[in-house]
Formats: structure tokens, C-alpha cells, sequence
DNA sequence: CTGTTAAAGTGGCTCAAGCCAGTTTCTCTC
DNA sequence: GAGAGAAACTGGCTTGAGCCACTTTAACAG
């Protein structure tokens, strides 16, 4: 009769909730319908308001449905991604001034800002400064920390590290950048050009720190990038850590075959 | 006092987790080391057993934690991730006759292996067909689909759609490819060399099936990739879908700005 | 008509108790 | 000593009750 454990469908919380899953799924409760109370399913299904309650935990852990206080369960609705592609690092966009985010953002009809958290110098943990092959001589690195806004919704926690001996001096302590191509156009004036992009990708739950930041719903997985940066004469000198709330936002890789 | 919500310190199973939470980040509980009973917990902190598994269930939707039945809650043990390499297409790989895939998996002490699934032509979804850029006339396509393990685990789900029209009488309607260098081996003698490829990474939870197939614990998140190669006449004449569980597997890339 | 207030509805969290289903350990039997 | 079985643990799930915080609605007073 089922071809996993044969009692799996009789429990009254799993019996609930895929009665609910498929009428999510079939679309006769559409995206951001309200689900019945707690205490309507209990007094519907006969059971514990617990049990109707542990249901629509068992939807809410799969990101289907998103609870309200004081309001009800609403069938979530998806928005579409903006992604972030790696040629935000191209050179075509100069011209026209808008930064990759920016223009995605515009495209899905939202509107894009950031906000510099923290900028300071200091230590790099052992991780950073491996990727960064910072000497033990001078391991001081400058570390900036934005926040990436798409309408209201923070989606992105950016930090970026940059060696001392390269960011001294440039006017990167500032939080106004005062470039008009950006922190990328001051490390080109001094000498280097990112000419590839290393960049390993993870997704993993957030920590409750970072759920605070993105004010992230539950069951939202978080994508976690680390980018680098390698110049002209194959060395890296640049490294940016990308929080990137997976619901809202996604990335792009579009390269040649080498 | 608090600075986010005065009274989430206050509640009894949020106390309990961020106990538990802070035991576990200290290191005075180590990976794979058990926690204390749900009715222990209880008993410690005069509460009821459900507080007390509320308490744990917190911290599971974390991902830091690991009930199992019967024996206890673990902290959960990370291993190392098998990051899979846009290289992975890469000629250089020819020689050594090991796949990308097995080759990580070797360098994290696994053994790598897959399994075909299912192998049929078909008619593709409206979206496999807009990527392809299949024609109405004969929107008929290859669909291969594979799971990948890592020693025992499956790790990868992965779909692959060709266009029926380079498909057809290649043999790749056998699960034995017959090719040295593989599907894509077979592909340029059909003459279409992947010279670009271009792949949307997104995160998301698992879907019911998912978490099936991939024998998936709770709070961990699916990588969805959608690759499409492009040939050397630009045009798309592969797609491939990975479903990658996101605590075993990630993602790595390396290209050059251009 | 307007603004305030109360009521009714919602999810959030907890309690104390019980039964079930796995796992481990100990004990008894052969 | 080896094997079988019971006991004692573990988490999994449910019950039915209660109080709280938040939101919407309806009634009321001005």
C-alpha cells in the first residue's frame, strides 16, 4: 500500500499535512491563500490542536507555507530570483554606470540599495589569510561589511577583505568609496586587475545571527560565497564572503570551457 | 537587556537551546557527542518533556544537531564538502581517465560511484524546451537521469535532457555510454564541442521525493543547478539538472573576467 | 461620520500525561 | 561461553488543557 513505512501515512500530523501539501500543489490553495486555523483542521481531522499544529510545522520545515502571528498560515508565494552573475565583475558594465545588482533588481521590478555596516582594519582569521597568501610579517588586512537591500528586504551580507598593503592609503577606510567604478576601480589604480574569479559555493540553514540580519523566514536556506579575486599576474588580492538568502536570490556562471 | 525581543531569552525552550547552542559552539560538546535525554533536559530545567523537545527541535532546524531514534541527539559531525568544479568539463581531465566527481571524492577518502536511473524519450517541460531552444515542429527529447554516491550516500540527482534530433542513433539510449570520454565524447562526434557553459545555482529545502532519493536529514538544503552547454556555434544542445544535498556537496568556479 | 474600545479570532508556547517504536544493556538459560 | 529474552533506556507522536500576544472586526460613543 506504501512503499515506505507503511504507517507513515496514517499518522494523523503526516495525514494532515499531505491532504494540505496537495491542495497547495494542485493549486486549488494558491500562493498566499489562507490555510484553516489550527483549530478549524483539529475540529475538521478529530485530533489534538497539536496535532493540526504539528502539520503545518512539518509544511512550514519544507517552506511551503508561512506562518502569521495573529494572522494565519499563508501559502507562500515565490518571487522570482535575482541573480548574480559573474560578469558583474565585466568591464561592459561600466559604461553604463548601473551595477549588476542594480540592474537586476530593476528588472524584477524592485529597487536596489546598499548600506555600508562597518568598515575597519585588522586581523584576518587563519582562513582568510590563507586564500589571501597574506605573509605572517604583515597579516593586517581591511575589512568591509555591507548590507545588499532589494525593496525593504535585506538579501545579501557582504564582507570583503583586502591586504593593508594594498587598501592603505586609497581612501577604502571611507565608506564613501569616491570611484566611479567602485572599490575594483581604486585596486586597479593600484595595480590590480581581476582577471579571473575563484569562487566556491555552499548553501547551508543560517545561524541565528544571520537570521536576524536577512530577517529570514523559516526555512530559508542561505547560499554562502566565497569570491576571489586574481590579478594580472595570477596573484589574489582581494576576498569577499556573500550571505546571500537562497528564496530571493541565486547566481549566474556563464564561462568558457578552458 | 536584550536587544532583539525582551522575552525570547525568557522562554524555557529558548533558554534550554541557547544553553545547548553555546555548549555546542564552546566545543564543551563535540561533534558526534550525545546530548543530554529529552527527559533529562526537562528534569534539569524543571520544565515539561515537550519544552525540553521543543528546545532540541530548534537547534535540529538549525542543522546543528541530529536526533536518532532510539539512541539520542548528536551533535552533528561536518565533513568536508566534494565541491564540483566548472573544470569538470575541461579536457584536461581526458588523460587521467577519473571523472571530476570521483576524483574529489578520492581526495576526501570516499569512493565515488553512480547509477543510472531511468533512460526514456519524451516530450520536455515548456522550460527544458525555451532553454534547449527546441523547435515546436519536434520538441521530442533524451532524458537520462543518474544518482551519484559517495561511498554510501547518494549526493547528486542528476537529470540530463538532449535534443532527440543529436540523440538519435548515438546508442545513448543504453545505460553503457560506450565512450572513453563519456556522453560528451559522444556529443562531439556528433559535432557539438561544449566550448561555454552556462549554469543558475539556486538553494532551496528539499521536496518530500528529494529528501527521499537523497536519504536526506532534516535542515539540510539542496543545491539546484540547471547547466546548458553551448557549442561552438553558440548554440545550447545539452541541459542537465543537479539536485546536490548542500552538507556533502558544493560548487566551484574558476574563470577567467571577460 | 469618526475615532475608540471591546470582542473574537489567530498563532506561540507550555504543561503533564500516556503509548509507541526503536536501541542498548543486562540477565538468565542452555 | 553463547544465545535468547527481558528490562531499561532513547526519541516519535498524540492528547486536551490553558495562558499569552498579535490582528482583525464589530460595536459603541462622541
Amino acid at each position: 500500500m506504501n512503499t515506505q513505512r507503511p504507517d507513515a501515512r496514517q499518522l494523523p500530523s503526516r495525514r494532515i499535512a499531505d491532504d494540505l501539501r496537495q491542495a497547495i500543489e494542485t493549486g486549488e490553495l494558491l500562493p498566499g491563500a489562507r490555510l484553516p486555523s489550527e483549530r478549524e483542521l483539529a475540529g475538521q481531522y478529530g485530533t489534538a490542536r497539536n496535532t493540526a499544529r504539528e502539520a503545518i510545522r512539518l509544511l512550514t520545515d519544507e517552506g511551503l507555507v508561512i506562518p502569521e502571528h495573529g494572522r494565519g498560515v499563508f501559502v507562500r508565494r515565490e518571487s522570482p530570483l535575482i541573480r548574480l552573475g559573474n560578469d558583474r565583475y565585466s568591464h561592459k558594465y561600466r559604461e553604463s554606470g548601473l551595477s549588476p545588482f542594480l540592474l537586476e533588481c530593476a528588472k524584477q521590478g524592485k529597487t536596489g540599495r546598499f548600506e555600508v555596516l562597518s568598515i575597519e582594519q585588522t586581523q584576518p582569521s587563519a582562513e582568510v589569510a590563507r586564500h589571501l597568501r597574506l605573509p605572517m610579517s604583515e597579516p593586517s588586512v581591511l575589512v568591509r561589511e555591507n548590507v545588499f537591500y532589494a525593496d525593504q528586504d535585506p538579501v545579501h551580507r557582504v564582507t570583503t577583505y583586502i591586504p593593508w598593503t594594498i587598501a592603505e592609503g586609497t581612501g577604502l577606510l571611507n565608506p564613501e568609496v569616491g570611484h566611479p567604478y567602485g572599490i575594483h576601480g581604486i585596486l586597479e589604480e593600484r595595480g590590480h586587475t581581476m582577471t579571473r574569479l575563484r569562487e566556491s559555493v555552499s548553501a547551508r540553514m543560517p545561524k541565528p545571527d544571520e537570521t536576524r540580519y536577512l530577517h529570514l523566514p523559516p526555512a530559508v536556506p542561505v547560499l554562502d560565497v566565497l569570491h576571489l579575486s586574481i590579478d594580472q599576474d595570477h596573484n589574489p588580492y582581494e576576498l569577499t564572503r556573500f550571505v546571500m538568502r537562497a528564496d530571493l536570490t541565486g547566481l549566474l556562471y556563464d564561462t568558457p570551457i578552458e
